[in-house]
DNA sequence: CGTCAAGCCCTTTTT
DNA sequence: GGGCTTGACG
């Protein structure tokens, strides 16, 4: 036996010593870039090669394109130390699972488990996965039912409230126990009958994915147990972003043996908002007094610039746990800092830079765009389009969410589980069958007292009084449309299902319009069939299950696994996590925008901001780019925010500060001359690359801080651009003024340059 | 029952 | 500014 195991090979000793620890409890601290993915991979090969079967083994990331990448690093590190390990090509979804540890999200390990084993708590295998849309429209249902105003408590609030219940594991009975307000009262009610109306048609949402799990294990020892003795190493990604629900699950199943490792990153918790609480990884300790601890703090990945200047940016938040981050990376470019006029300056610039590094040698999909919010996107996009520019958009309006695509899920989700009135109701009219809202609600009324399932009372559809000889014709006929389809399921895999189906209802036809749109949709739908192809060597029965699971499950970044195209990518803050790119934009670095508005008057959420401008800039390999505008067009209005706070956490040493103006103080606010001055003499900005002052404000003051004073509905005010004007409303610091010549703008008052009359 | 237009609210972030 | 819902009409 040789000395040096290659399983070790390569590794620094805090990496090594992960993979050396194989029992018992372990907590990873890994700063960002600091090769977890490697220590991780490396750790669970060495496992399987110390002779641990792989199905003994669970990883759980953050993405299912971690997953897939981890799977093939583990596949390939295998081979090299055991030529004789019969590992396939992986060409089938099915024949590498003996080979491999289990290796997924949260969401679809727990889906993988349910599957097999909700029947133990009473309910169906058929269950459908709801989405965020799907949510909707059955809590709308709900709340018509419950006589709530959906004005005075919408839909999305309320499942807002119950997704924040049910990542804290709280059931509506606890719920109502909590709630001390009207509001919450309601909220709590229609918790419950939500629940229930899950349970009618057969479905779970994604929270219910890791809560019906934990349900399962608390209330079927049993099952925990099979559970427990089958993965016997537990491994955990990005444990820092995980919630109570998650910690319950993770908790239970490592119960037995306490072979738990997790790894993550206090400085990168990014999602409190959806009720990741960051004490699960602060407190693993505590939970686990014998734990070892191991602290991967060399960054593999950036410029020493690049780290240095996001830890001045994290330094900012306080009560952080003690970390040294360092690179061996040579100094490389300063962090450019880059001051625009405004949000269409900055999609320009965004792309000259972006075609400058292509000339420069980096590889177009090895640069990203980052912004705070989707919304924000479709400017950058808009710039990418006329410059011609490939670009790609991760997030915004999903591919699966589009109406036509969704549509057809519908069909299958139907076809799957009839009980899915959400799903019925979307499509019983899709494409037009005559049978509208008020064919239903006379069905509806009839039901009241039958109180048959959907489904069984459009069977039954002849013995509603109310309709007519042609109406029941034509419910017939979509009942026997589905049962034929039902049937078509048993023998068909999910693609011929579906083109089955599409010939059927005549979908193209319906589609087509000789629009535009119609066009895209139908490709839409087109590129929809070609997804589904993947999963026809299946079974039929499974074929379509798999798919529709995997649809549901699929999130953004797991798109850019098996994509190659040479574009550049554009995707929010939040999604950028566990990635990495030679050159990164950060837009939008302003108040109000990021750290967004919302998060201003809330010490935690901005500290959340601030990690989430941490996650950002270390994301860069070699080029970081952080832009700000000086005023921008948001929600139909200018509004002019103070560069980033985070801008000014930089130290100078590591930033190069850049402004597109010379333009005196006074031009970059006027309005329409402003725009003809850009579209007749475009800027060159890098002709005079030195660096502005950033707080070009205070050549705009007059003298006096107009934000001390007291702004409120009905000031009257002097702005040094616009004139005289009357305050029309204040909130967050920023104030909507309306000038005197009927011009209405909105202005942080901590900046603006504004007299108080 | 389907289409079109006016008015609404919106923007945090996602599996 | 814009996408989506709602309401009026054909």
């Amino acid at each position: 036996m040789p000395n040096h195991d290659p399983l070790l090979d390569g590794l620094n000793e805090p990496q090594r010593k992960a993979v050396e620890h194989t029992t018992g409890p372990l907590l990873i601290l890994a700063g960002a870039g600091s090769g977890k993915t490697r220590a991780l991979t490396h750790r669970i090969a060495s496992l399987i090669h110390q002779g641990v079967p792989p199905w003994q083994i669970l990883a759980v990331t953050f993405t299912n394109k971690a997953a897939k990448e981890m799977k093939t690093r583990i596949t390939n590190l295998l081979h090299i130390t055991d030529p004789n390990s019969p590992m396939d090509s992986g060409s089938s979804l099915t024949s590498q699972s003996a080979k491999l540890p289990v290796m997924g999200t949260f969401h679809s390990v727990c889906a993988r488990i349910l599957r097999r084993d909700i029947t133990h708590l009473g309910r169906d295998r058929t269950f459908i996965i709801y989405d965020t849309d799907d949510q909707e429209r059955l809590m709308k249902e709900v709340m018509r039912e419950l006589k709530i105003d959906e004005t005075e408590l919408k839909p999305k609030a309320t499942l807002g409230y119950i997704s924040r219940f049910k990542s804290e594991a709280v059931n509506p009975a606890e719920a109502r126990k909590q709630a001390t307000s009207e509001r919450m009262e309601q909220v709590v009610l229609a918790y419950s009958a939500y629940e229930k109306a899950l349970r009618r048609n057969n479905a779970v949402d994604f929270d219910d994915l890791i809560l019906e799990t934990v349900r399962l294990f608390v209330e079927v020892p049993a099952i925990l147990e099979r559970y427990q003795a089958t993965w016997r190493y537990i491994n955990v990604d990005e444990y820092q972003d995980t919630n109570h629900a998650q910690y319950l699950f993770v908790t239970l199943l490592a119960g037995k043996e306490k072979n738990l490792c997790v790894i993550g990153d206090p400085d990168q918790s990014i999602y409190a908002f959806r009720g990741a609480d960051i004490r699960n990884i602060l407190e693993f300790q505590k939970e686990y007094p014998n734990a070892a601890q191991i602290k991967l703090e060399q960054n593999y990945r950036s410029t020493q610039l690049i780290l240095t200047a996001s830890d001045a940016v994290i330094a900012c938040n306080p009560g952080r746990p003690q970390k040294a981050m360092w690179s061996s990376r040579k100094e490389g470019p300063k962090v450019l800092v880059n001051e625009v006029r405004d949000e269409r300056a900055e999609g320009e610039e965004v792309i000259r830079l972006a075609k400058q590094r292509v000339t420069e040698g980096v590889a177009l999909r090895e640069q990203v765009v980052l912004y705070r919010t989707n919304a924000q996107s479709r400017l950058i996009e808009e710039a990418c389009m006329h410059a011609g520019l490939p670009y790609r958009i991760l997030g915004g309006v999903k591919f699966y969410a589009r109406r036509e695509v969704k549509d057809i899920l519908a069909y299958l989700h139907l076809i799957m589980n009839v009980h899915d009135t959400v799903s019925l109701l979307r499509i019983i009219n899709v494409p037009s069958r005559k049978i509208g809202d008020t064919t239903l609600e006379k069905i509806q009324e009839w039901n009241r007292d039958q109180n048959l399932p959907l489904w069984e009372a459009l069977q039954n559809a002849d013995r509603v009084p109310a309709l007519n000889e042609g109406t029941i014709t034509r419910i017939k006929g979509f009942v026997e449309l589905l049962r034929d389809l039902q049937l078509s399921a048993q023998s068909l895999a999910v693609s011929a299902l579906t083109e089955k189906l599409l010939r059927t209802i005549g979908l193209e036809k319906w589609l087509r319009d000789d629009t535009e749109e119609g066009e895209e949709r139908w490709q839409n739908v087109l590129e929809l069939l070609s997804v589904m192809k993947k999963y026809d060597t299946l079974e039929p029965e499974v074929s379509l299950s798999s798919f529709l699971e995997e649809v549901a499950l699929v999130s953004e970044v797991d798109k850019l696994a098996d994509n190659n195209e040479d574009a550049l990518t554009l995707m929010t803050l939040h999604l950028c996590k566990g990635l990495e790119f030679d050159a990164v934009s950060i837009v939008g670095c302003e108040e109000n925008i990021f750290p967004h508005a919302s998060c201003l008057w809330d010490k935690e959420q901005l500290e959340e901001e601030r990690r989430l401008m941490y996650v950002g800039m270390t994301r860069a390999k070699t080029h970081l780019t952080l832009f700000c505008a000086r005023s921008r067009m948001l929600w139909g209005q200018t509004q002019v925010n103070a560069p980033s706070r985070f801008l000014s956490d930089l130290p100078e040493s590591v930033t190069e500060r850049r402004s597109d103006t010379v333009l005196s103080a006074f031009s970059w606010a006027s309005e329409k001359g402003e725009e003809r001055a850009t579209a007749h003499k475009p800027l060159e900005p890098y002709r005079q690359a030195e660096p502005t002052s950033i707080q070009f404000n205070q050549d705009l003051n007059f003298g006096e801080e107009a934000s001390q004073e007291t702004v409120e509905e009905g000031s009257r005010v002097e702005h040094a651009v616009f004139g005289q004007g009357t305050v029309t409303a204040v909130r967050g610091g920023v104030a909507d003024i309306e000038f005197d010549n009927g011009k209405k703008k909105s202005f942080a008052l901590s900046i603006a340059p504004l007299k108080i009359l």
